[in-house]
DNA sequence: ACAGTTGGCGCG
DNA sequence: AAAGCGCGCCAACTGT
């Protein structure tokens, strides 16, 4: 059972749907405030939330402390539904472009990003006059006191959800493949809500810390505007060594390549791996700040006071937000936090993480996917012995190393045509055909111009129209040479492009799944007994186990000390689980490395 | 003055 | 060793 939620002017409407997606009963008209309450209420009858977007209403229901077991997210679900091949042949695919195509994303409330949409130099009369056809959903509730409703609404655009989700539920009951699909969507759906529980959690961030990592490297926070101690030291280490003026400006790729040519160090470009192989007085200070830059630029004091003001790091998603279906993040780099200042990250008194990832998860992924039982095999537990696939691969007998084992299937699954990855290639079609060639057929259908699927039936876009102009002017009479080669290199770029998408779009189901599984068993394992110490995350999570953070193969659940055990039991529980969501009975193992730790950093992967 | 691009590097 | 997939972010630079 569906309950569709929708604005109504006089309040919000709540409408009960059955699963055929007729109506099952009358819509009731609540206010704003009772919202909450009525989630609440209703937690038994694990109805399906059914929104425009995830982002419009349950970042409100959390602030009331309410979690939603279920839901349907339209935006999410129209967007997989209208390029999936398995609904190719549908009402809702063969109808043109509708509101639900051109529905921007909304940002969690309270961020950045939602507080940039904000600001009054957004007059009107600043945006541009054609945007990229991108409407934005109107405000909601969650956005109470924040001046939201001003957003650009579309009013052409009427969005009415019931009528979307029926039109949703008929496609995928018209899908070749309907299973695959509801499975997909409700894996989807139930990301948005543990990236917005995830977002309103937070990532414990211990300010002092980083701080303190911060001035050990870069030396006290500089005035805004001023180089940090360490870095000045370093710019004119770097002018001295090439001698070079003290108005010479280490940031300027232009200036300080002219400056190295001229004191003729040979480099061609300021690439580290390209420094590392010349030997000059420069490239050792010049290393050292580039990789200092990088800490105060993308994760210094800025980042700090923006991101993590306030002992959490209230992160950003965008669930789908990668064509492959893996999530995008935007704002404050959720997805790039660096080795060096996960040391910031450190659980609550008495409350401790547990961080688990999958072991070479693409490569069994392909595995399963091609239905490759020698290759299944090699990655498969024995006695709880290794679970390592790559090791398994060599002891085989296939490579001779497990480096091989790695560079090789990286390049079968990225199109790697040179090195060791190649060499090894022909090896790895010979032990494991079926794989190879899954990848192989993925990268010609690319190279034909033709859609490619994930298992659960997320399907690859198209190439855009000056591919096709491209492919086209090749077979010209004068086509010239360069041409000809222009247009085989954007072939084969093409087809390296969805030889990746199976597998890297499987490997993303397989861990919005995990994800799912997840959130529901930390929700099953219940409260904390009295007695313990309440972490400082908020209702409904202050007493729970509950997801902080995720990063395509990898999650870290904050958790009572007491329950960290029972915990990595449920994320190991849950990888076996995906793993049959996916591949039923097919004989593939989804190992974790998991560790408990009191911080980020102390997880060793 | 402003928007879009480039080079480089972080993550998986 | 540094090309083969997917991203986001920053500062400097380029185009208008």
């Amino acid at each position: 059972m569906h309950t569709v939620v929708s604005e109504e002017g006089s309040g919000i409407g709540l409408r009960p749907v059955s699963d055929p997606g007729a109506p099952a009963g009358e819509q009731r008209v609540v206010e704003a405030s009772a919202l909450a309450r009525e989630a609440a209420a209703d937690e038994a009858s694990h109805t399906r939330w059914t929104w425009d977007d995830t982002n419009s209403w349950y970042p409100a229901l959390l602030a009331d402390g309410v979690r939603v077991d279920r839901a349907h997210d339209l935006r999410l679900a129209h967007a997989v539904l209208r390029a999936s091949v398995l609904a190719a042949r549908t009402a809702l695919a063969e109808a043109g472009p509708t509101a639900w195509d051109r529905l921007a994303p909304v940002p969690p409330p309270g961020g950045p990003t939602a507080a940039a949409l904000l600001r009054p130099d957004r007059h009107p009369g600043s945006e541009p006059l054609f945007d990229l056809g991108e409407i934005t959903a109107p405000a909601r509730a969650s956005d109470e006191g924040r001046g939201t409703t001003d957003r650009p609404l579309d009013t052409g655009n009427h969005l009415d959800p019931a009528a979307e989700l029926t039109a949703q539920l008929l496609a995928i009951k018209d899908s070749t493949d309907p299973g695959r699909l509801r499975l997909l969507l409700a894996a989807e759906s139930a990301g948005a809500l543990a990236a917005a529980e995830m977002h309103h959690a937070g990532l414990p961030w211990r300010g002092d810390i980083h701080d303190e990592i911060l001035t050990e490297a870069l030396g006290p926070r500089p005035r805004p505007g001023a180089r940090p101690a360490k870095l000045e030291d370093l710019a004119n280490r770097i002018r001295d060594a090439i001698d070079a003026p003290p108005t010479l400006n280490p940031d300027s790729h232009p200036d300080l390549l002219r400056a190295m040519e001229y004191a003729g160090v040979g480099a061609r470009s300021l690439r580290k791996w390209e420094l590392e192989k010349l030997d000059h007085p420069v490239i050792a200070p010049l290393l050292e700040y580039k990789g200092l830059y990088r800490l105060y630029t993308a994760n210094g004091w800025n980042w700090l006071d923006t991101w993590a003001p306030d002992g959490r790091f209230r992160m950003e998603y965008v669930v789908g937000g990668v064509v492959t279906g893996r999530w995008a993040s935007t704002g404050g780099g959720a997805l790039q936090l660096p080795h060096n200042v996960r040391r910031a990250v450190a659980a609550d008194p008495g409350w401790t993480f547990v961080v688990a990832d999958a072991a070479q998860l693409e490569p069994r992924v392909l595995a399963a996917l091609a239905r490759d039982e020698r290759m299944a095999a090699a990655g498969r537990t024995k006695d709880g012995a290794s679970t390592d696939m790559y090791a398994g691969i060599v002891s085989a007998g296939v490579v001779d190393s497990r480096e091989h084992a790695k560079l090789g299937m990286l390049g079968a699954m990225y199109g790697g045509t040179t090195g060791v990855s190649a060499q090894v290639l022909p090896r790895l079609a010979r032990a494991f055909p079926q794989a190879i060639d899954l990848v192989e057929r993925a990268a010609r259908a690319g190279e034909r111009g033709e859609k490619v699927s994930t298992r659960l039936g997320r399907s690859s876009p198209l190439p855009g129209d000056s591919w096709a102009a491209v492919q086209g002017s090749a077979f010209d009479e004068d086509a010239g040479a360069d041409v000809q080669s222009r247009a085989r290199s954007q072939t084969r770029s093409w087809g390296r492009f969805t030889r990746n998408f199976v597998v890297q779009g499987t490997a993303a189901e397989w861990a919005l799944c995990w994800i799912a599984s997840i959130r529901r068993r930390l929700w099953a394992l219940g409260e904390l007994s009295t007695g313990s110490p309440p972490g400082l995350a908020p209702a409904p999570f202050d007493r729970r186990p509950h997801l902080v953070f995720f990063l395509h193969d990898e999650v870290v659940v904050h958790a009572p000390a007491a329950l960290a055990e029972a915990v990595s039991h449920e994320v190991r529980a849950a990888a076996d689980e995906a793993g049959r969501l996916l591949f039923g009975d097919f004989p593939v193992d989804f190992p974790l490395s998991v560790a408990v730790t009191e911080s980020y950093a102390d997880a060793k992967d």
